[in-house]
DNA sequence: ATGAAAGCGCTAACAT
DNA sequence: ATGTTAGCGCTTTCAT
């Protein structure tokens, strides 16, 4: 009890005590530790058999403290806990950025920011000097978490191209434009006339910019683009715009939702409207995800490489903290159409 | 260039700085810093006063080094990308586990574990001494990471009992046995016969619970209890698990299944196979997730207080930081069963 | 190749 | 109520 340890990390080894046993000063067994190169072999075992006997672990705050880095990079995702963990999306992000970052020292730590209170927890995670950079996602708007984070002197990288592009940071982004484009183009190809859209939220790129691939398809073929309905990528919204277009044109024959999850709920009430698809009305969506392949019939779908963008953000991040001047421009990664059963 | 900062932080002010700004000494702004009572109204004033004309944030390895603490809590989820962020489960618990730590200081940090490397980084990170405490879901069999935390000295709830009871460590867990049972029984009463299962891993502690769960419903009404086929709790596994059940029995007019994934894999076999759900068979899953919302027919479902679970998880954990030797019991909390059309 | 020593920025115990 | 001081455990010059 009076002993001299009740704090938490007690009795843990320190450098000292490694030195102590291995009969050296501490400046050598910190060079071991680091893998200095400057170290006789002889030297070098004894420490080692030293660290090993005693189960020493370099003490982190410690080392933080003299080095100014922490080998952790955060990962935000500004949306609510039900959208993270129901999108299929963040996996293939996630894995992407965890393969990358495993090539380096830096451990990936992931936080919410859904809300403002969780917002601004982040905010002060990362400006405590807890973080050596991070890379948000899914953006909204004007989301001032950014900008803040730059202005606490982080290195960011951004998911998605920002709206404001005047922000300047480093993006990763897939080719929404290109995909939407592609998406739109293939029902007109298949004999759809009266194509319409469920938009994603018209506060991030990605919403915007399959919005606008999809009325430049249908301008290229000089069809109609006004048969469009707002959704925010949730199951919900794609059934909630579908009853909607249903109503405002009972004619429609064809579908580009801009996420997997609307085009789902869109197929959803199709069916209940007693349309079927693709006979009736033919529907595609876009994130080529698990829910695509899950739909009856299976989901005619947008792919992204998902896993390649989580790459590019770590690479991108990695620069940014190995050259805080260097401005890595934006990566665009190309989409494909994945072609199955609704369209 | 030659000033005195090209490391990262530089240029941060310190604890001196602000002292000086405001004429007082280093201890005075910690004690204004960490909030304490013993200071004179005045000196608050100045001192908060220079910290926000500084733009003073406390360096947090410094505080860490001297107070052993990180105020960080690591949530580690044993799944691959794909798991985690496919079942929505995980959004509950975060949500719960995130709302019970915010009344507290402590922040939340997540990391997946689902590979070896994963572990063995996880384990590093919390040996460096960077967390105050674990939190662990989705352990699997003899997973070594539990032991190796603990015995590395740091404070860790599980979530769900752990197949090798002897661990002692505090969990919370849902009643998946009544939750199975109820299923089974619920099946029982609206008229099947032949009821089938299909089961969770059984290398998990709600698998194996759920299964006896079946077992023991058909035990009292007297049922057969032989039709069994073991999924993984994925989708895949359930389609799989069905087209087995149906080879082997084709009269079978009701299924409970240990995760909602798998129900509705079962529902869609089901239905290639001609059977109507719930007319020739009956099904019910285990969740009460969004996909049991959106099958059609929508799908009963055992439903679990995920978000209290992680409420419940948030509070263990604290417990154990603050109080190192206590060891909080476990925490069973009721499941319900929420009818819908499939049974 | 190795040792000695000077901090990194903070908290907490002790004085006053 | 406030100042003083001794570290926390490590890295990193600077000597040798």
């Amino acid at each position: 009890m009076t002993s001299p340890g009740r704090t938490r990390a007690a009795g843990r080894p320190t450098l000292e005590q490694v030195a102590a046993e291995a009969g050296v000063s501490r400046g050598t067994v910190s060079r071991v530790v680091n893998g200095s190169l400057e170290v006789s072999t002889n030297t070098l075992h004894a420490v080692r058999e030293a660290i090993e006997k005693l189960g020493y672990v370099p003490n982190q705050a410690a080392r933080n403290l003299v080095t100014k880095r922490t080998d952790t990079v955060l990962l935000v995702v500004s949306e609510a806990e039900e959208r993270v963990f129901g999108e299929p999306f963040f996996a293939g992000l996630v894995r992407g950025l965890g393969e990358e970052l495993a090539r380096t020292n830096l451990q990936l730590s992931l936080m919410l920011a859904g809300s403002d209170r969780q917002r601004e927890r982040v905010e002060r995670f990362a400006r405590d000097g807890r973080v050596d950079g991070a890379v948000l996602i899914s953006l909204h708007g004007a989301d001032p978490l950014p900008g803040k984070l730059v202005a606490a002197d982080i290195p960011v990288v951004l998911t998605g191209r920002p709206l404001s592009s005047e922000s300047g940071m480093p993006f990763v982004d897939a080719d929404n434009l290109s995909g939407a484009e592609a998406a739109t183009d293939h029902l007109f190809r298949i004999g759809c006339r009266r194509i319409a859209t469920i938009t994603g939220p018209q506060d991030m790129a990605a919403g915007v910019d399959r919005l606008a691939g999809y009325r430049a398809a249908l301008e290229f073929r000089r069809g109609g683009t006004g048969l469009v309905a707002h959704g925010d990528f949730g199951r919900a919204s794609g059934e909630r715009a579908m009853r909607e277009l249903l109503e405002r044109d009972d004619t429609i024959d064809g579908v580009f939702a801009a996420s997997d999850l609307m085009a789902a709920g869109a197929m959803r009430v199709l069916r209940e409207h007693g349309r079927r698809v693709p006979d009736d009305v033919a529907v595609v969506g876009f994130d080529d995800s698990d829910v695509a392949r899950n739909t009856d019939p299976a989901m005619t779908s947008v792919s992204q490489p998902v896993r390649r963008m989580g790459n590019e953000l770590a690479r991108l991040l990695v620069t940014r903290i190995e050259q805080p001047d260097s401005v890595p421009g934006p990566v665009i990664l190309p989409t494909g159409l994945v072609h199955r059963d609704s369209a």
